[in-house]
DNA sequence: AAAAGCACCTAAATCGATTTAGATATTTTT
DNA sequence: AAAAATATCTAAATCGATTTAGGTGCTTTT
């Protein structure tokens, strides 16, 4: 009933050669290390027979590599990190390699201390969506040879190689399809992790389209943690001062989310009351009445154009713009939960009907 | 910028110590084997200086462990799947281990492998979801001492530590739900891979209750793939048929979403045309209009249990019971999508209006 | 002063696979 | 038949950390 392993050296033995020759066979260099047809069989028969699994840590640590890679990000339990897990699962088993994941809930600390893991345990590479105020620690290890890319969010010439998307563009054709729509009252729902380039991206590039407009924006920071429970208190108390914003725009996929349960509880209509717009499209944003305005991101271009960088960087080749940003860009999906309704005075008082 | 590892035997000869010292003062156990107060400290001084980092596959490879975990699960970005990843990653993580996360997308020869692949990885154990067919070879790493634990899917009598929800249960309580309701043309909208437990259970359960009211029930399969499309076809196909079920059971969230999606589409409306109710209740279930009834699972007891069968195999510790099935409770959570509404044949006709 | 005790540390084996320099036996060349 | 060439394989170092059986020099005991 014990775990009882078959080494090398066990196959050695019982063929009658030495681990040398049994190493070159296992690993197909029988031919070139001039070993006879007939040891080759019988080392591979005998392999076979004790069902012989070669020993990762022992071979990992004579060679150097161990073809896992890490891959850090905030939460894996958000969709959007899970489709990225799922994609970069599949591109690093291409090419025999495996993921192991870690979320670091925007813990700077918790970070660290996952990358020195990984780091530890030998891991080829890291793909990285960092929590970091800046790039100063990354750029340590990264200048230390630690083969790293840096996915969804990046810092200002960081000099790591990283792929994002065009946040602030996102953001900005958020705020111009409201504009267009006759929207006027704009506000902004953000994340207390404002330093995050993300966040931050998005929300100047929908500031900046609507100063244009010469209209001014609610901007609101919902504090990590209860953010179903902060949403909700928040429209409440806006209804009560009367100060209602027309349109909103949640920065990602956990805030809207929090905004149609708030919004489905307080009774405040979408888009009558208030319009609604999101970053990270979700499937069922795409079916639910009303379905809603979401900004859709590459997720697998993402995922391929960092992978490769990562590859290039294990396999040491040198690579034309290494280190450079590559800004992909995202897919504004206009939908019914932006949809401009002429107000009328009877409509905005059913809000809060129910309460 | 090359990658310069700073290894034990660096340190020690920094300090002029041998290596042993710098192991035992490392793991603490300087007190224990007699070093010296200045010794201790100034190997750690220089370990700090020298940015020292344990080689984890040597130490690994020396002691027979690794503190890592598989996880292998049919797909991470299935939100179920993700929300378990991150409960074990959490648990994993309180004990000072990893987890490497790996998808089968149901196929067994994937599963066949990346079980090797953990294995030959040195993992400590694994945490698995199955697609087998039958529990042959699992049983046989598991008896040849890799410790295990099944999740979500489960064998009969596989003497393997599985950790499953009341699947059946969970089937006849929406069955009793639907009929007492008043609805008497029910579906169920099962998988392809219908050998699978969960899904079969479920079916089970459904059928089970309604053939207690001595009613028949509309099975369907979808195959794998493309869901949303073969869903769709197939609601086209029985209402030109005439033979449109008045409540539909989805055996996962996959075919719930991809039934919404499908009635958005085609104009049906629930629960007016056809109620719906199905297994795995998602955030978004619940605001949605109509919400959604939907069978939820306790995820967070379904990791607690699993992973602690699992550290106490790791342990080899003897425990009570080990090898057993255990199983959870469900809780239906009743919402408008499976409210009875008196049909009239009016109604009936606006379906498939916009087509 | 020899023996014993103690504090503090070292040498070396070990985990399992890879790789290289060279050993041995056989065959071919001259 | 001796030298050279070839075919086939082995020994041993190596990766880096852990662990155990001792070793060294000092102090204390008798």
């Amino acid at each position: 009933m014990k775990k009882q392993r078959v080494s090398l050296d066990d196959i050695a033995r019982s063929v009658g050669v030495s681990k040398a020759v049994v190493s070159l066979v296992m690993n197909g260099k029988a031919e070139q290390y001039g070993i006879s047809e007939r040891t080759r069989i019988r080392v591979l028969d005998r392999a076979r027979d004790l069902n012989y699994k070669p020993n990762q840590l022992a071979r990992g640590l004579r060679l150097g590599y161990t073809n896992t890679i890490g891959l850090i990000v905030s939460d894996i339990s958000n969709s959007f990190y899970a489709a990225i897990a799922r994609n970069i699962e599949d591109l690093a088993a291409s090419v025999g390699s495996n993921v192991i994941i870690c979320s670091t809930d925007e813990d700077i600390e918790k970070e660290r201390k996952l990358i020195k893991l990984l780091r530890n345990r030998q891991v080829d590479g890291i793909i990285l969506s960092s929590s970091q105020e800046n790039a100063e620690e990354l750029r340590n290890y990264y200048s230390d040879g630690l083969p790293l890319v840096l996915i969804d969010r990046c810092f200002e010439n960081s000099g790591i190689p990283s792929v994002v998307v065009d946040n602030f563009n996102g953001g900005k054709q958020i705020a111009e399809h409201l504009s267009k729509s006759g929207f006027q009252k704009p506000m902004v729902l953000t994340l207390s992790t404002s330093h995050i380039s993300t966040v931050k991206h998005r929300v100047e590039g929908y500031k900046y389209a609507w100063q244009q407009k010469g209209v001014k924006i609610d901007t609101v920071e919902i504090p990590f943690g209860d953010i179903s429970g902060a949403v909700s208190e928040l429209l409440m108390t806006r209804f009560k001062q009367n100060f209602m914003p027309d349109c909103l725009f949640a920065v990602n996929n956990n805030l809207a989310t929090a905004v149609l349960q708030s919004c489905n509880n307080l009774g405040i209509r979408i888009p009558e009351d208030m319009a609604l717009t999101c970053f990270d499209d979700l499937p069922y944003f795409s079916f639910i009445k009303p379905s809603v305005t979401a900004v859709s991101q590459p997720i697998s271009d993402i995922c391929t154009q960092a992978f490769e960088i990562l590859m290039h960087q294990i396999k040491q080749e040198e690579i034309e713009g290494l280190g450079k940003l590559s800004v992909l860009s995202i897919v504004l999906n206009i939908r019914d939960s932006s949809r401009f309704v002429i107000p009328s005075d009877s409509e905005e008082s059913k809000i809060l009907k129910d309460k």
